[in-house]
Parts: C-alpha cells; structure tokens; sequence
DNA sequence: CGACTTTGACCGGCGC
DNA sequence: GCGCCGGTCAAAGTCG
C-alpha cells in the first residue's frame, strides 16, 4: 500500500490539468455529457465518475452528483429533486469527466464521521438552495492580471492572524473525487506543508499550497479515499493570486521529485500506513506534487500535456475566459490542456515510463512561506 | 546552495 | 468551558 500514498501525493501535482486535455473546458457538464467525455482523453476514458464539491461561505450546493458507489448513488436520487440546476452551479471541475457536487463542509459531522463527507447526501440536503455567493469578477490570464474574487475570503487572508486562518465553516472549497489518473496532472506548481492523519480515515491527508507564487493562497489537500482505494479526494481552498503559469519553467518548484526516494520507500515498506508501518516515521510516500511535468522525451502522454501546454496557451486562455461567467472564481482557474506527462512520473501507473528527471528552474524569488 | 519534503508541535475552530 | 480534531507552522533533513 505504500505506493498507494505514493500515489495520493504523487497525483496531486497534476490533479486540475487532468481536465486540460478538453480544450473547450466544459466546465460543468451535464452528466450525460460528462459520460461521453467530448473531447475526452485517454486519461479521461479511462478515469472513473468523481464527484465535485464546494461550498462557499458556509453555504453548500448540490449540484451534478453521478456517485460512484450504489449506496451513494441511492442517496442521490433521494435528493436529486433538491439539486440546482447546473447553470445555477457551473464551475470547473478540474478533472475530465468530472461531475460536480457542491458540498458545505459546515454540514459535515465534525466528529464521528466514519464516512467522508463527500459521501453525505444528507448534508448536503441541509442546503438545497443554491446561493450562487460568485460575483462577476475580472480576471485575465497570460500576463495580465488574475483578481481574485472580492468575496473570497481566503483571497485575502486577515493580516491579523498570523496563521491567517478562517472559519471552517466559511472557507470556500471545492472538492474532487479523483482517480490516480485524474489526479495526474496539474499545472498548478504545489508544495506540500503537511501531512495529517484523519480520524475514520485509514490515509492521512496531505496539505499543499500554491508554490507559483510566493504569497498565493491556493491549497490543495488531498487524500485517499477510505472506501475506494483508487479514489482520490482532492479538495481546493483559496485562490490563486496569479494566473495560471504560462510556461512550464515557470512553474514554481518541482526540481525534485521523491520518486526514486519515494518508490524505495515504498518498496522497502509493506504498508503506507502509519500502524502497519510503525517504523516508517512517514505514512505515506509522498510524490511531490509538483512532480517535474516535463516528461521524458519520447514519451506521448507526456508531451500531450507538459509540453503542450505553451502553444495552445493563447487558447486556453481565450477558452478560460469564456468559461468566467461560470467559473470566476475558480480555484483552478484554467485548466485545458491534460498534462498526461504526468504519468511519467507514475511509475505506478505507469511502470513503463522512465522515471521524471526534469527541472523547472524555480526562481529564486519563490521562498517558502 | 536553494528548494523541497517530512514531521512534531502549535493553534484555533467547533462540537459537546 | 473543555477537549478533540484539523490545518498550519517551521525546523530538520534530503536532494539535485
């Protein structure tokens, strides 16, 4: 299982790109549509339903909901007649084929919650009414400016709180219910700043932060689903201060990937959990998120999205914008293009692929915190 | 040398 | 008000 939090950390660099590969960036589709995954990728053919999450300002919308498991799957018909209609709750699900669910996390049984919130119809129930929180918002991408939202909050974190956190309840989120192959790409540059094991949850959950840009307060957590091992829940807070990396040098971080490291941990560790590896201080193994997304030469999946990404950028911008009136506040604001390089570095997933050996050259001027 | 991950400690939100 | 729990910090270690 050790490879299996390989995988949870491994995937998190590449969780929003998965959904690049559409060009259009269907933000939100209908279900029916997300089945048939227009212009769907490999990765995305191959990628199981997920549900999406959000909640904003302590206000939870269902949305789109296609669970992956039958129990689930009851609940939501249950109180599919309560959703919003999906133009009342378009917003980019970062993943292809993703279907959206809006979530208040608020809702979530703090304690005693044996079973992810994701998987609490009933929660989400408490909200039946969309509150569209979203307000029309500029945003430009490549090279022009990225304003977050004035209505978020975590766009600007209170000063006077030196670990500027916020109400739980009120954090904007959104949350993916992912396969490895989904989580596999990411144009996003993350850094992990914490690992903590969940109560209910045999995985512990891994905490990122946006590493583009010094000061950006996009995170990402992520974690292993308890009932699906191949399911990744990935949740999204805050915003990024920035647009979207135009170019993949740009990218902040990513000259080290744990694979080597990571792969012999996780071949040396039966197990990635903490009580059946006690003595591997670390449960997981954790693949950097912002595994290098260059990816060997010679290696299509990894082209398509790693090296790919710069000549299409114009349009994927244009494709981005499109999508504001739906999505302008998104976490991840623009994702278009599918970096399947990421699989490069999913030996796992991929144990053909030489393993990622690329360097983005982060500056200089991207300091931790 | 710089950027990254790891990981224990700290802190605050929230349920009871 | 207490205490659990999750999220974040930051030092230490690792790696290229």
């Amino acid at each position: 299982m050790a490879d299996l939090d390989w995988d949870l950390s491994a995937v998190v660099r590449s969780c929003t790109a998965a959904a690049a590969s559409s060009s259009s960036s269907p933000l939100v589709r209908p279900a029916s549509s997300l089945v048939e995954g227009q212009n769907a990728s490999d990765c995305q053919q191959q990628a199981l339903t997920f549900q999406v999450m959000e909640s904003i300002d302590g206000q939870s919308f269902p949305s789109l909901v296609k669970p992956s498991s039958s129990g689930v799957e009851e609940l939501q018909l249950l109180y599919q007649p309560f959703l919003p209609r999906r133009d009342n709750n378009n917003f980019n699900c970062p993943f292809p084929g993703g279907e959206v669910r809006m979530v208040n996390p608020a809702s979530f049984p703090r304690r005693l919650a044996p079973a992810p919130p994701y998987l609490n119809p009933s929660a989400e129930q408490e909200q039946p009414i969309l509150h569209h929180a979203r307000q029309q918002q500029p945003l430009q991408m490549g090279g022009h400016q990225y304003q977050p939202p004035a209505t978020s909050a975590l766009a600007h974190p209170p000063p006077q709180t030196p670990r500027g956190r916020k109400r739980k309840n009120q954090q904007k989120k959104k949350v993916c219910q992912v396969t490895a192959e989904q989580l596999s790409s990411d144009l996003w540059a993350w850094r992990k700043y914490g690992q903590k094991p969940i109560k209910g949850s045999p995985y512990p959950r891994n905490y990122y932060r946006c590493s583009s840009l010094k000061g950006c307060s996009a995170r990402k957590q992520v974690e292993q689903s308890n009932t699906e091992s191949n399911i990744f829940i990935v949740t999204y807070t805050g915003e990024h201060s920035h647009p979207r990396p135009t170019h993949r040098n740009s990218l902040a971080g990513s000259t080290r990937n744990k694979f080597t490291g990571a792969l012999q941990k996780a071949q040396t560790s039966s197990s990635p959990h903490p009580e059946e590896n006690p003595d591997n201080k670390s449960p997981t193994i954790s693949l950097s998120p912002t595994t290098p997304l260059t990816a060997p030469t010679g290696n299509p999946m990894a082209e398509d999205g790693a090296t790919r990404s710069e000549s299409t950028e114009d349009k994927e911008i244009s494709d981005y914008e499109a999508d504001l009136d739906d999505v302008e506040d998104l976490l991840i604001p623009n994702i278009t293009s599918i970096t399947e390089d990421i699989f490069a570095g999913f030996p796992k997933l991929n144990p053909n692929l030489p393993l990622p050996n690329s360097s983005f050259g982060f500056g200089r001027g991207f300091n931790r915190h």
